[in-house]
RNA sequence: GCCGCGUUCGUCUAGGGGUCUAGGACGCCGGCCUUUCACGCCGGUAACACGGGUUCAAAUCCCGUACGCGGUACCA
């Protein structure tokens, strides 16, 4: 793929699982970089050595090959721009940090938590106002400075915040935001383990990777004041921002963990995966929670979202999340599929070996499921006799007549040359008439008998699908045990 | 508390001064199709948060209020 000069990011933190939120993130990165033939770059941003978790960067991989976003640049495909984990590229932030403090725009900052609890319980920040109260290299003699460094004494590096500067930007979907300097605390860049924090990581990566996009979560935007001042200090400019309206839970509050939990949602990428959600669907479903292309069309595949979206389209408003919606585009990607395929899509979840008739089965109730493991879920007698009448069926539709019926249609079957629908039809309606009765006085109780519930597909289709041995076998089954 | 951002049917949204008696989709309800149930098709339900401006004209622009979300960490 030929790339231009446009590079964006996806930039999760490896806490924990992949949240559904964090995926829509990506998807955004994605299709904002694919429409644009940019490049994609995954950079794992693992400075919070307190809530690293091993297996969540195998997770985040997994999550967006699952949905099929594909990767330019990133901690295992490799790139120019690497390494691509924060936590490999520490000197990096230490030398432009260095460079801060020499021009007056950071310093080094000693003061100890307790001091810190004490500065904000009087309800004050750390700040113009405070910076000269505090223990740090603008207050002590540059020897004492040097010496408690030389000596291994705990320490942060903190950005000087300029007093009263009015910071003002253009966000690509937030519009114009502006902030003033006086509400930033002078913020910590170096934490007292030497690790970056997150803006400070942000900045410096984003420019050195040559990120010209910064697409993110909403949860941003008030940060971005605090970018700028050090995009500024640093000399580099400030790439393009555009903050993504976040996700709720369907109540409206922040969609949480224990929210969705308690809502009976999935949360984890890998739980839409585990509850049967077709990779499709939950991308077509994501593109459109905060965007729209402005068209009647709504089914979407991930190429036809790549050619069509554009940040101007996405709206800046935070969205609920609608579970009925998903299912509803789960059934839509779901017809889009061939037979063969939604066969194969169906098959881990039958118990039973992969019958001969499988794609017939798959093509018979195609527009009737919603998830491909209703296949095997709701219409188990596709593939096995049923164990057991739903009893109120039987009330309703096995009569007197029915097991002579039954038991003749199923005699009939059997002589039958042609196992075409039109056959099977034609030999139930002629019996039925012989029989001075109506059709359904057959249809309902041979539905019954050969799939133990009232509903379903059409009967001659399931007929033909099941086969002459299996069908006769099941008619016999049911005038015996019924 | 302070700061930022937001607010159109229950939900996702279109619309960005007159074409809006506000359009689409999901959901829900009804009908048709089908001697089943779905699908499909047809129809229905339902919204411009509130109050002030500006204007001949406001869902659309401005201000305020309310509410929501986010931020305010040596978390990201």
């Amino acid at each position: 793929m030929e790339h231009n000069t446009i590079r964006v990011r996806f930039a999760p933190s490896p806490t924990g699982l992949l949240h559904i939120g964090g995926l829509r993130t990506a998807l955004f990165c994605y299709l904002f970089a694919r429409g644009q033939g940019g490049t994609v770059v995954l950079r794992i941003e693992d400075t919070d050595r307190s809530r690293f978790v091993p297996e969540a960067e195998a997770d985040i991989a997994a999550a967006l090959a699952w949905i099929g976003l594909s990767v330019d640049e990133g901690p295992t495909v490799g790139g120019p721009f690497g390494p691509y984990r924060q936590s490999e590229r520490k000197a990096l932030y230490h030398r432009h940090v260095k460079r801060l403090i020499a021009q007056g725009d950071a310093y080094y900052a000693f003061d100890t938590p307790a001091q810190l609890t004490e500065l904000r319980s009087a309800g004050a920040a750390y700040n113009v106002a405070t910076r000269m109260d505090m223990t740090n290299s603008l207050t002590l003699p540059a020897d004492e400075v040097s010496g408690r460094i030389a000596d291994g004494q705990a320490h942060t590096v903190r950005l000087r915040v300029p007093a009263d500067r009015t910071i003002r930007f253009e966000d690509m979907v937030k519009g114009s935001v502006t902030v003033e300097s006086s509400g930033i605390d002078d913020q910590v860049l170096i934490k007292s383990d030497g690790m970056p924090t997150y803006h400070l990581a942000n900045v410096v990566d984003d420019h050195l990777m040559q990120i010209t996009h910064v697409i993110r979560g909403d949860e941003w935007l008030p940060s971005v004041a605090k970018h700028i001042l050090l995009y500024e200090a640093l000399g580099w400019h400030c790439p393009a921002m555009a903050h993504l309206p976040l996700i709720l839970s369907p109540n409206g509050g922040k969609l949480s963990k224990r929210s969705a939990q308690r809502l009976g949602l999935p949360v984890n990428v890998r739980d839409y995966q585990s509850a049967g959600y077709e990779p499709e669907a939950v991308v077509n479903f994501l593109a459109f929670l905060g965007w729209n292309p402005g068209t009647r069309q709504e089914v979407f595949s991930l190429a036809e979202l790549e050619k069509t979206f554009t940040l101007e389209r996405v709206g800046s408003a935070p969205a609920r999340f609608d579970l009925d919606k998903l299912q509803w585009f789960n059934a839509q990607h779901l017809r889009r599929l061939s037979a063969q395929e939604l066969w194969d899509r169906a098959c881990p979840y039958l118990v039973e070996v992969a019958p001969d008739h499988g794609v017939a089965a798959a093509a018979l109730v195609q527009d009737r499921i919603i998830l491909a493991r209703d296949l095997a879920e709701t219409y188990p007698y596709l593939f096995t006799p049923p164990d057991d009448y739903d009893p109120r069926g039987v009330r309703r539709r096995w009569k007197q007549d029915s097991p002579a019926l039954v038991e003749a249609y199923a005699e009939r079957l059997s002589q039958l040359a042609s196992w075409e629908e039109s056959a099977l039809e034609t030999a139930l309606r002629s019996l039925a008439a012989e029989h001075k009765v109506g059709a359904g006085c057959l249809i309902h109780p041979a539905r019954l008998a050969v799939s133990g519930t009232t509903a379903g597909p059409s009967l001659f289709a399931l007929l033909r699908v099941l086969g002459q041995t299996e069908v006769v076998e099941r008619l016999h089954r049911a005038v015996a045990v019924l």
